[in-house]
DNA sequence: ATATAAGGTCAATCCCGTTGGCATAAGGTG
DNA sequence: CACCTTATGCCAACGGGATTGACCTTATAT
C-alpha cells in the first residue's frame, strides 16, 4: 500500500489501470467532481470513485492521503477555477466584486464539492494564489496594511462561508428534490399571527428573498465599507 | 425497528435501557454533545452515542428518523441556546448586535456540533423563535418590511455562515491538535516575496489576524449599513 | 538486458447506518 | 388486582464505508 503519496510533480512511472486510463491527480479530481454530482455531497466513496475510473479503490491512496486530502484537492480545484476565470482591470472596487463573484459561483457551479470543502481552509497552491491577489487588490488601492488585512480577512471568509452555505441548500434541493424553497412556502407561510407576527407580516417577502443568497447583498456592503475606508486615510 | 418515530409529546411509556438511563429526546442530544465533544465532529456514530447512553443503537431510531434527523436536533438545541442567553432591551442596534454574538457563541462553544450543523436550515421551533426575534427587532426600529427582510436575511445568514467555518477551524485544531495558526506560521509567513509580494509584506499581521474570528467586523459592517437606512428613511 | 521500485491489484479488517424480528414491561381497562 | 395492548427496548444481520498489508507487473535508468 501506500506508506507515502508520491508528489505529482514527482511522478514517472505512469501504468494504466486495468480500466486502461492513465491516473494523475487531476483526472482524478475531476473524476471525482463528475461524481459528486451524479451521486450527492456524501456520494463520493473510494470504492464508486475508483469504479469510475476503473481503478481499484486502494489505488487512490496512491495518490491521497486520505479521502480528506482528497477533499481539499477538490477545494483547491474549485478555487483554481474561481481564479482563472477572473481578470483585473486595476480598478479596485471593480476586481474584489468580480472576484468574490467568482468563487462564490465557482463553488455554486458544484454545490455537492462545495459542501465538502467551502469551509475549511486547505493551504493549498491555487488558493494561496487567491489570497496573493485579493491583498494585491486592496493595498494596490492604497489601503494601509491593517486595514487591508482586516477586509482581506471578513472578505474571504465572508466569501466561502456564504458559499458553503448556499452550496448546502442547493446542494439539498438537487439531491433530495425536496427544495427548502417548499418550506418557506409550506413552514413559514402557516405559522400563525399570534404566535410569530413578524413572520406572518412578511411571509410574502420571506418567499421570494429567502431562495436566493444573501451573498451579494454582503458583499456589496462589505465594499461600500472599504470605500469609506478610502475616502477618508485616516480612519 | 421503528416504523415511525413518536413524537416527544406523545410519549407515555417510558422504560429504563439496560443500563439504567430513561431516554428522552432531550438526554439523547445533550449526550450527543458530550459525545460530539469528546470524539471530533466525525466521532458521533449511533454505536458510540448508545454505549454512552448505556442502550442499544437502535434505539435512537425510536427518538429520530435516522442520525440526519438527530444532527438536525442538535442544531435546533443550539439555537435554543443561543436564544435563551439573550434578553431584549428594546435599542434594535444593541439587541441586534447581542443576538447575533449569541448565535455565534452558542455554536463555537460546540465546534464539533456547528460543523455537523450550522450550515443547515433546520426548520425546527427554536430556529423560527429566533427568526421571529430578529424580525421583530428590525421591523421594531422601524425599517420598512422590504429593508426589514433584507437585512434579516443577510443577518441569520452572516451569522450562520461565519459560525459554520469558524466552528470548522476550531475544531480542526481540537481535534487534529495541528492548530491552524501553526499554518499561518509555517506555510504563509515563508512565501517568497518574489511570488507572493502581498502576502509577504503582510505576514505578521495575518499570523495576528487570521486566527480569529471576523464575524465581529462583518456584524459591525451590517449593522452600520442597517443605521444608514434608518437615518434616511427614503433609501 | 537487466534490476529496481513505482504504481497497480487483491483480500481482509474493522466500523458505519439501518432494519426485521422479538421480548418485555408500562399503563389503561374491567 | 389481573389482563391486554403496544410502545419501547434489545439482538442479530446486511450491505457498504475507509483503510491497509502483501503481492504482482511493468516503466524506466543503468
Amino acid at each position: 500500500m501506500a506508506k507515502q503519496v508520491v508528489p505529482e510533480a514527482a511522478r514517472q512511472r505512469r501504468r494504466p489501470t486495468r480500466g486502461g486510463t492513465v491516473l494523475s491527480e487531476e483526472i482524478i479530481v475531476r473524476t471525482a467532481l463528475r461524481v459528486l454530482r451524479e451521486h450527492g455531497s456524501t456520494g463520493l466513496t473510494a470504492r464508486r470513485l475508483g469504479a469510475a475510473l476503473g481503478a481499484d479503490p486502494s489505488t487512490l491512496y496512491r495518490y491521497f492521503a486520505g479521502m480528506d486530502d482528497l477533499a481539499r484537492a477538490i477545494g483547491d480545484e474549485l478555487m483554481g477555477r474561481a481564479l482563472d476565470s477572473w481578470t483585473a482591470t486595476g480598478d479596485w472596487r471593480t476586481d474584489l466584486r468580480a472576484l468574490g463573484r467568482a468563487i462564490h459561483a465557482s463553488y455554486l457551479a458544484h454545490p455537492q464539492a462545495a459542501v465538502l470543502t467551502a469551509s475549511r481552509v486547505t493551504g493549498r497552491p491555487r488558493e494561496i494564489a487567491v489570497d496573493e491577489a485579493i491583498l494585491g487588490i486592496l493595498r494596490g488601492a492604497g489601503l494601509p496594511d491593517p486595514v487591508a488585512v482586516r477586509v482581506y480577512h471578513a472578505f474571504i471568509d465572508q466569501s466561502l462561508a456564504f458559499a458553503a452555505l448556499d452550496a448546502g441548500s442547493l446542494a439539498l434541493a438537487d439531491e433530495a428534490r425536496a427544495g427548502d424553497e417548499e418550506m418557506w412556502h409550506s413552514t413559514y407561510a402557516r405559522l400563525p399571527a399570534e404566535s410569530h407576527p413578524n413572520i406572518a407580516a412578511t411571509a410574502h417577502l420571506l418567499a421570494r428573498h429567502m431562495p436566493h443568497s444573501a451573498y451579494p447583498v454582503a458583499l456589496e456592503i462589505l465594499l461600500e465599507h472599504t470605500a469609506a475606508h478610502l475616502s477618508r486615510p485616516g480612519a
